[in-house]
DNA sequence: TAAGTTGCGTGCAGGTTGTATGTAACTTTA
DNA sequence: TAAAGTTACATACAACCTGCACGCAACTTA
């Protein structure tokens, strides 16, 4: 074994992760478009060679960025969802949905996930990553409660698409509602009869 | 009267339409971020000074692209509800929907409205176009139906939101699904469970 | 017809991305 | 432990792209 101080290993993990949180501050605040690899490298500390070392790509790293997003929130939604304690389906799924929309009060969310992520990455591969972490979530909730008998059997993948579409969208219009509180409501009071919908028989 | 031959206006309408066709084209195929300016104007057969004298922006260009299709769209969709005949609720929904889903599978709709759209201009100036367009055709339909008595009443504005937002993925998902056919098929089976728990009082 | 406005063509400046080349840090092997 | 090899990083450079400035031509108005 040498002596070394530093391994390869943990400067890599350092740089990345530096790399990592500039790119979320900076793409959160003013687009992927809106910063350029300078402003990401300075405000890392480090050399633009660093990031085209550890990612190929202005591109790549800002997957990374939404994948660590997305870890994220998608461990503040089961944390959301164990609290909500004893079982009824109709108030799991609506706790998980202001959890999200929770979660999307913070400007990182909206621009990296919602707004950006599609036409930086497409749409196929930024579901892709969406599927690892929230999307999955929900579909195995949904999964969970046709087993249960709770839900209505339906295609499960669909309409997790279309649920979290929903929330998607939900997110934004609070965000940008001149009041968000009663936009708020009003979301949940369209989004309640539409899942006690699927909750019959 | 002066013997011009050509007048300012057309003259100006000429070009702009030239380059609004051209944009459409080439950001339909290519995304706003994968098409330069010169590209664009070689398609139009105009000059890059005759681009930046009819619009200000790039991003104004794809403005106006955006605001034609939502219209041709806009008026797709019109149509589809006019052939829907007498007017049961739940089938005039489903209908605009399935029409919906058939416009975008041109993917001038999928990448120029759906994808590009919030990113290049913001999500609020977006669904500000399409307010004009779609979204105000779908908060129209609804209200009717609330003044009708056949929706339950609900905020006709965020539900004109989130349903919308459903169609949009809905169409991302059945172009992206590995049989188009079968995806439609699984998507107006969650929809049109959810289109009916509004229906009822 | 002369003056003024509008539409358009072109060259230039600033900034951006990705790469090529060189160097230092670390790891393996003998 | 010393030499060889690999990994991580720094920097200079080339290609590109956007938006503007300036100038000219087409059209309009007085």
């Amino acid at each position: 074994m040498t002596l070394s101080r530093r391994t390869q290993a943990d400067r890599s993990a350092a740089t990345r992760a530096a790399l990592i949180a500039a790119g979320r501050t900076l793409f959160a605040q003013h687009g992927f478009a809106g910063v350029g690899t300078e402003a990401i490298v300075r405000e890392a500390s480090v050399s633009r060679g660093a990031l085209y070392h550890q990612f190929g790509d202005k591109t790549e790293l800002f997957a990374a960025v939404l994948d660590e997003v997305e870890h994220e929130i998608a461990q503040e939604l089961v944390a959301a969802a164990g609290t909500s304690g004893d079982g009824d389906f109709v108030e799991l799924m609506l706790e998980t949905f202001t959890a999200w929309l929770d979660a999307c009060q913070t400007p990182h969310v909206q621009r990296i996930v919602l707004i950006d992520g599609p036409s930086v990455l497409g749409w196929a591969r930024w579901r892709a990553i969406c599927q690892h972490h929230v999307l999955g979530l929900v579909e195995g909730m949904l999964s969970e409660g046709v087993a249960a008998g709770a839900l209505t059997p339906l295609p499960v993948k669909p309409l997790a698409h279309v649920l979290l579409a929903m929330a998607d969208e939900a997110a934004l219009y609070v965000d940008a509602a001149p009041s968000p509180a009663a936009a708020q409501a009003d979301m949940v009071a369209v989004v309640r009869p539409l899942i006690e919908a699927l909750a019959r028989e």
